[in-house]
DNA sequence: TCACCGTCTCGAAACGATTCGATTCGACGC
DNA sequence: GCGTCGAATCGAATCGTTTCGAGACGGTGA
């Protein structure tokens, strides 16, 4: 807003000869207003340079900011540089943009402090959109300010979530491995939570990551009837990290066959490193992901995935903010997903 | 917020016996209270459930909104594919997040229709991060509002700019090249405009984008006394249009020696172009780019490149954008970049 | 002509805080 | 005991709109 001696709405009407309640409803266009009357306030406010109603001002009258806020992982070049996340995103500010509500973006990550904008920021309601956890201080902030949330890809009662089909599509993608013949399957998982880092785990034990993804996808691989002869938990989700993963599951003599990461990222540093290794894929390994995304510089290979609906996730998380902004009670939404079979997965090898 | 009957600050003085204005004192601790009376206040407050201060109110009352917009390409999901916009965000967004500023994300095209938040959003300044060409619709809006802004990597006068010294550094960067034995040099520029589509165009002729950092790069090459052999508008900035305009180069009989693209994006499309042509690099042809980003799934070819310092470009704008939201008159930042020798140049073949 | 009824316009009260200038109160010095 | 001073507190104005109920005005039907 410009600083200073602003011209307001009063100024306009007095120089209109009109009321104060007048000028608003010729601009508001809310309400009866004689064409000539509004033509002279028009007039009178482009003679006297007005701006228009001031959103601050109307913010407070109206008791509605038309402001979403999306919190998203505390570092953008790491979060942005998964398509899961930007292709959320755009998801999002479609929707938002459409119904002409704003997106303020805060990074955060769901635990350590929590930022101030998230205290202390106008918004009418917030889209936790990075993974979150049981006790997310983030949404506990949030709620003690009484904004209403929507959670994507987490579980949560006293907020709207919006979820995919994990579970499902992960068991359907493990099931077709068991059908070609893979017995020594291996497993990336994603990260269990927010404390991060990379190592093998048992794959018999009592696995309860905290993230939901993390849980869901992991159950859907026991509910294919498979116990995983290795289990690896990443520390991100990237591809730098799928290479890694990929070098402690297949630089060793009794390597598997098979290998389903939890997200594409990871499958394709998977790929990567088994190409580093000489290893052919699917001739020697099969590869699987999840999420469906477009990763061109893997061509030829096309990952075999589960394909979940992105964009439409973004829209979705931003029609839930959009009803629990005008007042509508929290609802819970899940969205389906589809297996796309690659080149990265074939019959085990002999 | 939460809708209905909020908490206010008058509850909250009335409840703990002190008058409003003290209360208000007592929160913001602007002011004298006694450490009895704050205890009192903020015991009520609690009691009460008062969520702390309305910073719509608070906005009104202070004349501020503590929110910078940032004006981004219109799909999220392509302009977040490119490293250098998701890098300058993020260093936009550390500065503006340890300055307790908002990020207000507006999606839009420089050109075509102007999303309706840049016309009424609250916002104290605003970023135009993505190209801005002269007469750009958004600028005009935002000006028109006399909402302050900065442009990046666009020359304007009556706006703060950051810019890099891309003129300078291209020139260094195709020098490099002229030493190495190469005469047969063809560039890849950045697009010329909003209007978008690939070309070949005369490199003698009368050339004049309308963005600036299109415009500076191809004076780089001229500079270094460069006339190149062939010259081509890319449509975008990214890598598979990178392809697309290497195969144009490359894959002709009297093809160039060294290719320079104007982006690092671009000149890994003309690297997998080549490689898939069965050229060897940089015994067959060199490629250089421009921007220093990161791919790693180059490997284990390195980028020769010019350097910029993209993170600190997006603090240096939203330090900018702080400073005129406080009232400072709009200036003027140029960013250093720097020559980094990579693996994809070398002498000249022959 | 009168009562009535739309249509348009207006005044005033919110919305929820901050802030300025004034007032009160207690303590202290003389 | 009185005047003075500083700290703490208070009232009231203000930020710029929107909105509600009431009033004014002109025209219509009986």
């Amino acid at each position: 807003m410009a600083r200073g001696d602003r011209t307001t709405l009063a100024d306009v009407a007095a120089d209109a000869g009109v009321s104060v309640s007048t000028a608003s409803l010729a601009f508001s266009g809310a309400g009866p207003v004689a064409p000539k009357t509004r033509e002279k306030v028009l007039a009178s406010a482009a003679r006297l340079g007005y701006r228009g109603p001031d959103p601050v001002a109307r913010s407070l009258r109206r008791g509605e900011t038309g402001v979403i806020a999306v919190v998203v992982g505390d570092r953008l070049q790491r979060s942005f540089s998964d398509p899961v996340s930007t292709q959320t995103l755009d998801g999002i500010a479609q929707e938002l943009g459409e119904r002409g509500l704003g997106l303020l973006l805060v990074p955060s990550d769901t635990f350590g402090d929590v930022p101030p904008l998230l205290r202390h920021g106008a918004m009418d309601a917030a889209i936790i959109a990075g993974l979150s956890a049981p006790g997310d201080p983030a949404l506990r902030a949030l709620r003690e300010r009484g904004v209403p949330v929507v959670c994507i890809e987490a579980t949560r009662r006293d907020a709207s979530t919006v979820e995919i089909q994990d579970r499902a599509g992960t068991a359907e993608l493990t099931g077709e491995l068991v059908a070609l013949g893979h017995t020594r399957i291996a497993v990336i998982t994603l990260p269990f939570g927010p404390q991060r880092h990379r190592r093998f785990f048992d794959p018999a034990g009592d696995v309860r990551p905290a993230y939901t993804p993390t849980r869901n996808r992991w159950a859907g691989v026991r509910d294919a009837g498979v116990l995983p002869v290795l289990a690896v938990e990443p520390a991100t989700s990237l591809v730098d990290e799928g290479v890694a993963c990929g070098r402690m599951l297949l630089d060793r003599p009794d390597r598997p066959t098979a290998v389903v990461a939890a997200s594409d990222l990871l499958a394709a540093g998977v790929l990567l490193a088994a190409r580093d290794l000489g290893l052919r894929v699917p001739e020697d390994v099969s590869v699987a992901g999840f999420d469906g995304v477009d990763l061109p510089w893997l061509a030829p290979d096309v990952l075999t995935s589960v394909t979940q609906p992105l964009t439409e996730k973004g829209r979705t998380a931003a029609r839930a903010a959009a009803a629990l902004a005008a007042g509508e009670k929290p609802r819970h939404h899940l969205l389906p997903v589809t297996l796309r079979t690659g080149t990265t997965t074939g019959p085990a090898p002999r």
